[in-house]
DNA sequence: CGCGCTGTGTGCGCATTGTCACAGACGGGC
DNA sequence: GCCCGTCTGTGACAATGCGCACACAGCGCG
């Protein structure tokens, strides 16, 4: 893994930003948090590659800050988005292949600067072991990217582009409560598992039909209800 | 949920079927085979929905005898196959549920003459509380799934239909290890998300070249080379 | 045998998506 | 201002997959 370093701080201080997370607050139990001390803090560059391709991390990660790509690859380099992992999240991947001993196939990239703590494996079988707390966040964790993942398999399945792109412009809108979003067609191709020619077409009969402007870099909301009412009706 | 009756076999002798499998025989843990006397037995005929879309079962389900399918459905009456749920397997479907208290949109149909125990939310909570290795076995199997499912979305994301169907052809004749495999286009075409028609003409495509042979209901498998070659170079 | 049900084959049109090939357009650095 | 790398727009076309319509074939059953 390149480009990662022991961050200066220490363990004890990561104690306490974990503490902020609600998952974590409510785990006391001791083992946990020895787990925790004993892990390694880890400071990852905006793009640096976590995990690649059939070369699984061995520890159990924990992200403090930042959030991580968790995507799929195909060989013409085209790529899909499972999920997003943000701070306070555990790395189930990790988890697939501790359990199964399969370096599963997908990829993780930091989308920011981000901060992970990396557990050594038998400090976290024994939190597992010994915290109830813990093993109900763990499942917790697996359970809801499984219930993700299986909606994203409907999703492609069924789903046209021009839908899900809507989807996801609506989503991305929402969640960073302003009316201008500074993403390229190229990094919604990667999310949507498409090519940049297709994604820049769509998102150019949006803007005819009054939802969106265009600029470089970034996408304005014009008009949220023309949006939503395309997920409704596919408009001709 | 329809169709299912309390069946003649006593918790007991469920002890005994649940140890034949690996997975099972591994756990020695009283409360997990305490909740196992707990649980009530059930036959389920085949084709009966175990879990409809939205109205998730409360307990936690395993699989004793039979197979069942776990899908995605769309409006249009599509369909897609997420996995299936073999004997001596978990229903981490009921999981997520009992989890997240979010009914997840999937459904649940046996395959054939299937038989579950469903055990109660407590019994289980405290089996997965007190057994390390039910816990273990929990997990492993929610990872697999997970595994299982992302890798699903890999394929329908960028794998053509043809390469799908080819190497779902080749799993089926391999597990059934007979050259003759009973199963309409119909259901072919539910499991991989497409239409009957588009299935069909794609199994005669398979046919010209010499891959297989159609007959009403089954499907022969006539060159086992010529199907997996085509998964490396899809022929003009 | 004739009837009816289910499963198959197939033709055609159409919508969606992918691919290739460019031409500009914008913006940051110098 | 100019240059260069990135981002975007677009046209043409191929490939894939879907939907509809309908003919017909196999099979069980009375």
């Amino acid at each position: 893994m390149p480009e990662q370093r022991v961050t200066g701080s220490s363990a004890g201080s990561m104690v306490e930003q974990l503490s902020a997370f609600p998952m974590f607050s409510q785990i006391q139990d001791p083992s946990w948090w020895e787990a925790v001390q004993a892990g390694r803090c880890l400071d990852i560059a905006a793009g640096t590659v976590v995990v690649r391709k059939g070369q699984p991390c061995l520890d159990f990660l924990l992200v403090v800050r930042g959030t991580i790509r968790i995507y799929e690859t195909a060989e013409n380099g085209r790529e899909i988005l499972l999920y997003r992992l943000y701070g306070g999240e555990i790395c189930v991947l990790t988890l697939t292949h501790l359990m199964q001993g399969i370096p599963y196939t997908a990829c993780a990239v930091a989308e920011d600067e981000v901060s992970v703590v990396s557990i050594p494996q038998a400090h976290f079988q024994r939190a597992l072991a010994e915290s109830e707390a813990f093993r109900t966040a763990v499942l917790f964790a697996l359970s809801r990217r499984l219930g993700d993942v299986m909606q994203l398999v409907e999703q492609i399945a069924f789903q046209g582009l021009d839908l899900r792109l809507a989807c996801l412009l609506g989503q991305r809108f929402g969640e960073t409560n302003a009316n201008r979003l500074k993403i390229t067609h190229q990094e919604l191709a990667r999310e949507l598992g498409t090519t940049r020619e297709v994604l820049s077409r769509l998102l150019k009969t949006f803007e005819h039909r009054g939802c969106i402007r265009l600029f470089r870099g970034q996408i304005e909301l014009v008009s949220p209800d023309a949006l939503s009412s395309w997920m409704r009706k596919p408009p001709v």
